[in-house]
DNA sequence: CGCGGTGTTGAAGGCATTCAATTGTTGTGG
DNA sequence: CCACAACAATTGAATGCCTTCAACACCGCG
């Protein structure tokens, strides 16, 4: 139950110089924050980095000498036991920001669910823009207060719902932050078309329970008709959102 | 299951003018960020409100016009599910602050597990300060990080551990946090002696367990000796550190 | 084609919940 | 001071949900 193994680390080509007056997610991400001349002041020392799915990211263990901005695909924030258990207390999507200010060291794993574009910028630099722009440490300040609602409303997933409402629940955060996002199809009658970002065995770290019970949740929705999804398959069309609103117990 | 109900609201005397500069939970407190001058600039309009035990301080629905310093007592942050569900995503001890900066609402409710003592400011004079005070707004976000990472700590317990681990991850909490506050005495071979902030209720909801499980979990530990309690007391001697820490499966 | 990884499905078992009854504690009023 | 009510905590028995163990299906890739 919850136990499986973290592959470590990263081949990572230098890329070219951040283009940040024509980058795509500048105004959703924490530059939106910056000035053209503050962008242009931090702009040379940013950096893209690929990383592929399954790569860790960030580690507990080690010191962060980088903070990123996620340009595309999906991070996993992990927490691990001992024993090797383990649960995701975050996820991050484009245009999100990675890593931890004041302290050299980021206390979760992240790890590439999907293959993940990112756009890197030395501690250092980052740290001195922070000193200059209180309007960037306020905005930082801001998502984290975002972090926060975010996990706590997932403690209320973890710790009050059964298996069936977690799997509706998240289902609905995905289409929420995917439609959000831009990156899922509306179609007729309401019904939202995305691909899942986590495998089962993702899904089943994020909502605390096991492959299995992931599995056979999915199986009922999709024999309900709330959902489509062809089995092995991580598309997913949500026929009818009141109808996993209602069983994901957000709404009664 | 974690279906309880929400006592509402607050009588509350208004107390003399904070007498700052002799405040006992001053350093502890964010008010350990300001200078003498700043604290004397906002002490004349800080309120002393005393709370009854199961009163709520601060309201989801409603719109929150103060913010406060815990004084003394322990404040239970949470979350309902429109059936009635609830969830304790937060506890707050003195010298803790409570409120919710960049935004009118504070999105919990925030309700006082016992008697309480706050030390309140009003919203827009407590803003003022903050303009003025950078130290002060970063103390506030570096706060804001440990509440994420307390959370997400205890997503891992909620998503993770048995109900036996669970029982064991809270006394250790409130042993280590009680410990820290000085209000636990240390015992000899390594024991600590304290009084549980919650009822059996709380800790449920705190867990995500229900009354009854909770109990058998006391009462297993009670046997095991790991922990002395007479039934129907909220008094806990931790007789074995590490043994609640192997049985949490903090560490392994 | 065979193999590893991922997802699905079935059957059995265990742990936490639910329902229920009892005990202990606290506070109120006679 | 004691009786009583209201509440909190404990304990027992039965149920049920999720896990565990196992086998199989599907997909992509060498």
């Amino acid at each position: 139950m919850g136990r499986r193994n973290l592959r470590v680390i990263a081949s990572n080509a230098a890329m070219a110089p951040g283009r940040c007056s024509r980058c795509g997610i500048r105004d959703g991400a924490i530059c939106g924050a910056l000035s053209n001349e503050e962008l242009a002041d931090l702009s040379p020392s940013s950096r893209m980095r690929r990383i592929g799915a399954g790569e860790t990211i960030m580690s507990e263990s080690e010191r962060a000498d980088f903070y990123a901005n996620i340009v595309s695909g999906t991070v996993k924030v992990i927490k691990l036991l001992p024993d090797g258990r383990q649960q995701i207390v975050g996820l991050k999507f484009a245009p999100d920001f990675l890593g931890r200010i004041y302290g050299p060291r980021y206390p979760y794993f992240a790890v590439a669910a999907s293959d993940v574009e990112l756009c890197c910028f030395p501690r250092a630099e980052f740290q001195r823009m922070l000193e200059d722009c209180p309007h960037l440490e306020r905005r930082l300040f801001e998502n984290t207060l975002a972090d926060l609602d975010a996990a706590r409303d997932w403690m209320v997933v973890l710790g009050r719902k059964s298996a069936r409402e977690k799997v509706a629940s998240f289902l609905e955060m995905v289409a929420k932050r995917t439609l959000d996002a831009g990156g899922a199809k509306q179609r007729p009658a309401g019904g939202v078309e995305f691909s899942s970002p986590l495998s089962r065995a993702d899904i089943a770290d994020y909502l605390g329970l096991t492959i299995e019970t992931v599995s056979r949740q999915f199986a009922w929705l999709r024999a309900k008709g709330v959902i489509v999804a062809s089995p092995h398959s991580r598309d997913v069309v949500i026929r009818d959102m009141d109808a996993l609103s209602e069983i994901s117990g957000q709404y009664s």
